[in-house]
RNA sequence: GGAGAGGUGGCUGAGUGGUUUAAAGCAACGGUUUGCUAAACCGUCGUAGGGUUAAGGCUCUACCGGGGGUUCGAAUCCCCCCCUCUCCGCCA
């Protein structure tokens, strides 16, 4: 949700935000209307209930005041009726309007356009290199068949080793950003409508979501939701920002609309699991937050020696709740290139907008938090781990790091 | 799932149709007093929105879990829902 008052001052503005953003959908012009047409009605309801309420008082030693009272009473439910309606078609029409922008994103239709920020690591060098879904069937440590016989196509099995793998993965990522100063988090996995209207997820998102049939609640497709909403309707005291949160979840998805993209493997399915980091913040501070969390994906890229590249993402592969967004892509040999494993966004105050979530300092100064919503790791971690450890024999070697917590160093056909 | 009790400001807690303009206390903040701490005393002290103002401000409206209803007037009466607690049942 974007400030109301941006929109007074300079609507001009905010139309070119919805020009560059390609949200065509969204009427500037007639949101502008109704807001003016919604503020004046609500002027005259308020001074009717005024006059009411004078009149009502007088009642108690002026038995006459009742009938002027009782006439007044339907044309304020008349015009209350038209200050709900009007309210309500506004409030709809601003559900959609995205984001503002951050001055370098690139403008850009699809991830084509990216901006590529700088590349780290050394990329693994084989004449025929095994993509994740080859090595984990080589080494039976993935199963898609059966995830697809139980579930769904879409759904698989981590098994074996693959299974002590990401485990190992998935606990050592939430050890570090916990050294790192995040508090750790096991949230709920289903949430309700306006969790999900207040993170941004609705209705943007609308047709990714598992909806739970008969109840106001939905599958999360990112922990994002429940961690954000942890704050919804609060207000944070600005002694205590920034927060940091962290959660390991699973992470449920519909990918309508995405049959045939990259549907080799396990790359992009209907549940996959994901540890997130979430950042409350002082709007003065959420750029350097953002960049402290895309160090935090670099860093665990490094420790488990996959190479990758930052990319800045551009207008068009953003979302429209994001202000800014970098993407952190691995090198996957098998593959033959940089896939996304990360995701940060920016969000600014769009969330805390929708949510009430709030500030306010001992000095008096007060608003609406940023919040800041970053990858740390995914499945699609574990994939790349596969992809860059493999060897000429068919194992693949396990990242140092995870060694202590997997007890083995390898994975080999006959350990599954 | 069954039965019962509850939900009022940051917290505790009064309030059964109109001086409630939500008492009082605690906490917090400002001040006075004071060798320091403490105490005492005085004052301030909810949120959101609208109108107005150059601004400080002034003013109006709404809000006592949520929604609807009765009434000239609802924290208070009626209906529905949500949540919390206690007990019983079931259960990882």
């Amino acid at each position: 949700m974007i400030d109301l008052n941006l929109l007074r001052a300079d609507p001009a503005a905010i139309k070119e935000n919805c020009r560059r953003r390609g949200a065509d959908d969204v009427d500037v012009d007639g949101i502008v209307v109704m807001d003016a047409e919604w503020r004046s009605l609500l002027t005259d309801v308020q001074e009717l209930r005024a006059r009411r309420n004078m009149l009502s008082k007088a009642c108690k030693h002026d038995p006459d005041a009742r009938d002027a009272v009782r006439s007044l009473k339907q044309e304020i439910a008349d015009k209350e009726q038209c200050v709900s309606d009007l309210k309500r078609r506004l409030d709809d029409a601003l559900a959609w309007m995205p984001n503002l922008l951050g001055d370098d994103v690139p403008d850009g239709h699809g991830d084509e356009d990216n901006v590529e920020l700088r590349r780290c690591g050394d990329v693994l060098e084989l004449e025929h290199a095994l993509d994740h879904q080859a090595i984990g069937e080589h080494l039976g440590i993935i199963d898609t068949q059966r995830g697809a016989k139980v579930a769904q196509s879409g759904f698989y099995y981590w098994k074996g080793a693959g299974a002590q793998l990401a485990s190992a993965m998935f606990f050592w990522t939430q050890q570090q950003l916990t050294q790192m100063g995040f508090t750790l988090f096991i949230t709920p996995c289903a949430a309700k409508e306006e969790t999900l209207f207040g993170t941004g997820y609705l209705p943007f998102f609308a047709d990714q979501t598992y909806q739970l049939s008969g109840q106001d609640l939905a599958l999360i497709g990112t922990s994002e939701q429940t961690l954000v909403g942890y704050h919804g309707g609060e207000t944070l005291s600005h002694d205590a920002l920034p927060l940091k949160y962290a959660a390991y979840s699973p992470c449920f998805r519909t990918e309508a609309g995405s049959y045939g993209k990259e549907t080799r493997g396990i790359f992009r399915v209907h549940q996959f699991h994901k540890v997130e980091q979430i950042i409350f913040c002082d709007p003065d501070e959420s750029d350097e937050h953002h960049r402290f969390c895309l160090d935090v994906e670099e860093r665990l890229l490094q420790q488990l020696g996959i190479p990758y590249r930052v990319v800045n993402v551009c207008i068009g592969d953003l979302g429209a709740p994001g202000f800014k967004k970098y993407d952190v892509e691995a090198h996957f040999p098998g593959f033959g290139g940089y896939r996304e494993v990360c995701s940060n966004t920016n969000l600014i105050d769009f969330q805390a907008r929708r949510l009430g979530i709030r500030f306010s300092s001992a000095d008096g100064r007060k608003g609406f938090v940023h919040t800041i919503s970053a990858t740390a790791v995914t499945d699609r971690v574990v994939c790349a781990i596969l992809e860059n450890g493999q060897q000429s024999d068919g194992s693949v070697v396990v990242p140092e790091v995870l060694r202590a917590l997997t007890g083995f160093d390898r994975i080999t056909p006959q350990d599954s």
